[in-house]
This record gives structure tokens, sequence and C-alpha cells, in this order.
DNA sequence: TCATCATATGCCCATATCGGCATGCGTCAA
DNA sequence: TTGACGCATGCCGATATGGGCATATGATGA
């Protein structure tokens, strides 16, 4: 029995959502302020479809907020979604700060354990 | 001509590699010290496999190293790829923070341009 | 040299994604 | 009402993933 179940969680979490380099640039570009969609795809050099997508995807996970305005539809950014990761990545802070004590030492006992491959 | 060059970039950075939440927990584990395989398969009740598979993208993008301890491989935290991503969250702070009165304005332009679906 | 333990890989299945393209749908102006 | 504009969707093709399982590989101790 059990189907194969392949993929775990995926979609619809932000770790995910910002994982694609041009949702990122989407995010960045919405610092200045909201845009319709035609205007982030020609910016952002991708398709309308495409940005659409990117948008959903984005919305979806609460990252842009979107309001219609005539026949356009203005994307708005909603940060808020992104405090989350910056709390877990600050979580690992003092480890990228003890790295060069730690990774020195590591060294060392790379360069002692040399049956390494 | 061009391949329909299906999926763009995606494995091989550390946001993708953080987007996965078994990867996370692994991470999380490492920072109490290293540990070997096996154990931090059953840690996280997961297979050998699955463990050995996830470290492997970690260790490709550089967020664990690894060290042979005899028979066993042990792995430990190398933090440091995730101080890019700390930082470019941290670039969204004032706007998560000015959350409250913009979303507040939004909220008006919403009630206001209620001829949303 | 030979079992045995600890890992890493390879392979297959089922599904999730991305991009491109065509098309549906709603809005506005003539 | 009609046509153009702006955006969302649906569908297809190519590929990336994840998990399960079997097996190759490396290292250790008898």
């Amino acid at each position: 029995m059990m189907t194969p179940m392949a993929r775990a969680a995926t979609t619809s979490d932000v770790f995910n959502a910002i994982a694609e380099p041009q949702r990122r640039e989407i995010l960045v570009l919405l610092r200045a302020g909201e845009r319709p969609v035609n205007e982030l795809a020609q910016e952002l050099g991708m398709t309308q479809p495409g940005a659409s997508k990117h948008l959903r995807v984005l919305r979806e996970v609460g990252l842009v907020r979107d309001r219609k305005a005539g026949k356009q539809r203005l994307y708005g950014l909603d940060a808020r979604g992104l405090r989350p990761i910056h709390e877990w990545t600050g979580g690992f802070e003092r480890f990228w700060n003890e790295s060069f004590d730690r990774l020195d030492a590591y060294v060392q006992d790379l360069k002692q354990a040399r049956q390494e491959e």
C-alpha cells in the first residue's frame, strides 16, 4: 500500500516562495511601491504570464497583496512573512560568528585525518 | 531554437537548500554539535539514505562540513552561508515594521475599491 | 581476507515546477 | 455593444525533486 508519496511539503510556504530568484527580485522591486503586473514583467525581463504566476505564488504565501486600479491590478509588498525567516536564520548568528575559531580547529582535524578520500 | 529550458536556477543555492523542512531540521540539530548520519536519521525519523541525500545538498551549498571519524562520518554545521539570507530578509525589516500603518491605509483603499470580485 | 557496520549512490515512481503560448475574463472608452 | 488593453489560467514539454529500496563503497576488526 502507501502511495510512493513523492515530494513532501514544498509549495505554499514562504521559504519555498523566496527560493526562486525572480520572485526575490519582484519583492525587492516592490519595496519601491506598488506596481502593475506589466511594469514588473518589463522591469524584470519576464513575460506577463510569467510575472503573474510568480505573483500568484507570492500572494498565496502572503508576501504581496493586490488591489484593482482600473484595468490594472497593483501588487504591493507585505513583508511580514519574511520576518520568520529573518528570525530563523538569526538563530544561527552566533554560529557564523564563532566560525573562525571553530573552523580553525576544524581544519586542524582535517589535516590530521588526512586519509580523507 | 532554444531548448524549452524548463526550470530555471534551483538547486545548489542556499535559499533552495533551506526551502526543505527536513533540511532545516538537520541544521537546527547540528547546532548542538557534530553528528553521524545514522544518529541524525534516527532523531529526525528519516531513513539513512534520506538523511544522506539531504546532507549532500547541504554540503554542496556549504552549510555543513563532514569529516571521517572511524567508520562514521560526522557532519557539522557551517552556518556562514545563512548570513546572506539573514541579511537579505533584513533588508525588508523596515517594511514589516511599517506594516501597521501601511496596511491600514491599504485596507482603506480596499474597502473603497469594493468592486473586488 | 572476510564478515560487518556506516554511508553514499543508483534507479524508479509520482509529483512539483518553470517557461512558453494561446486563450479566457473583466474593465474601460468610443 | 464592440474592440483594445491588462491580467489570470490552462495546457504542454522538459526537468528537478523526494522518498523508498537495493546495492555499491569504504573502513574496521576478527
